[in-house]
DNA sequence: ATCTGACTAAATGAGTATGC
DNA sequence: GCATACTCATTTAGTCAGAT
């Protein structure tokens, strides 16, 4: 076999083999991160609360960490003031600071990260390259994360994007998320769905949902599909939704749009890529997602070499794949719901 | 049904190499 | 100088068994 166990995937229009390679180049270990000491403006109740998302304390956070830095100088490494103080590193500051001021252009965005971290480094210019590298390396994890999902997202078949969101007779936000979780990652496992998806806010209400694109298998749904007429007060029109009596029952309130056509899809997608760009949220994924599939490939199944030193070989639309040299069938879903796969 | 804690799969993060 | 892709390390979060 030519190429054996080779990682494909695909790019929305092709399919593409990564051949095996090993690391040429030896690792260094990762380093351990130098503790600091930041002054914490008395109690922080609202931090354990809802970790996950919180933008709504934003003013508040901002003067707790201002008046933190006109004091900070003196107790950059040793602490010993029981409430008040925390021990954290450079590196989680940042990331606290990139959070914090997510709005603020790129420039100011920096400007004012290199102000509020200036205390803990030697040197402004030290703090500078520190926030440039930091703000490379969080630009690098966020195109990983866009790869990562894209390429997931086009080894399934999803068919419905779905929005659920809860009614406060129901829960409130914290039983929502932790029950539509366990809800749907139970559905994974026990009906083979799939799905990607947000958890965002309404702009206006701040109400927490969640939005996702979903493969339902056939004979996979629960509850029934029924067709709602709803008066939509931001457009002021009626408007005809498909919900789900499962989830309405359930949580409140639920949405399943039919997705058609490769463009939806495709607009679904770049929707939730925009989102975690905007807000650094993260994707919550299914089980059961992978961004390859294994498959040995014959030569003439191969079109050309492409990628970083030709490393990578470009698929025709119909080439056969092979587990451990045993011939599966010609690529198709079927094909590929048959093959080894891994991320 | 819900919790707890050990186990582990999968997701994110990091380091490096390269392209445009 | 930013964007991309690859591999591998670390962290996170499902899962499952057992107890209540």
């Amino acid at each position: 076999m030519p190429f054996a166990e080779t990682k494909v995937y695909f790019d929305g229009s092709h399919y593409i083999a990564i051949p095996h390679t090993t690391r040429p180049t030896k690792r260094r270990p990762y380093k351990i991160e130098e503790t600091i000491t930041v002054q914490e403006e008395v109690k922080d109740s609202t931090e354990n609360v809802e970790p996950s998302i919180s933008l709504e304390n934003d003013t508040e956070d901002i003067k707790e960490i201002t008046n933190l830095e006109e004091d900070t100088k003196e107790k950059v490494i040793e602490e010993e003031q029981p409430k008040k103080v925390r021990r954290t590193t450079k590196k989680e500051l940042f990331n606290e600071l990139y959070r914090k001021y997510i709005d603020l252009k790129k420039n100011e965005r920096k400007k004012m990260i290199v102000k509020e971290m200036e205390a803990y480094f030697e040197s402004k210019q030290q703090c500078i390259d520190f926030v440039n590298n930091n703000f490379e390396r969080k630009q690098r994890n966020l195109i990983c994360r866009r790869i990562r999902m894209v390429r997931k997202a086009n080894l399934v078949n999803f068919n419905y994007f779905c929005t659920f969101t809860y009614d406060d007779k129901l829960h409130n936000e914290h039983t929502f998320k932790k029950k539509l979780k366990t809800t749907i990652s139970h559905f994974a496992v026990r009906k083979n769905w799939k799905y990607m998806g947000v958890w965002e806010r309404a702009p206006e209400t701040k109400r927490l949902h969640f939005h996702g694109l979903f493969e339902i298998p056939e004979n996979a749904m629960v509850g029934e599909l029924f067709e709602n007429s709803d008066y939509n007060l931001n457009t002021h029109r009626r408007t005809k939704t498909i919900q789900n009596t499962f989830f309405n029952k359930k949580f409140g309130r639920s949405d399943f749009e039919k997705i058609n056509t490769k463009e939806d899809l495709n607009r679904e997608i770049s929707y939730i890529i925009k989102y975690i760009e905007k807000t650094e949220e993260k994707i919550v994924y299914s089980k059961g997602l992978y961004q390859y599939f294994i498959s040995d490939i014959l030569d003439e199944d191969v079109v050309s070499r492409i990628g970083l030193e030709d490393k990578k070989l470009l698929l025709f639309d119909d080439f056969k794949c092979f587990d451990e040299g045993e011939y599966i069938g010609k690529v198709s879903l079927d094909t590929i719901n048959k093959m080894r796969k891994c991320n």
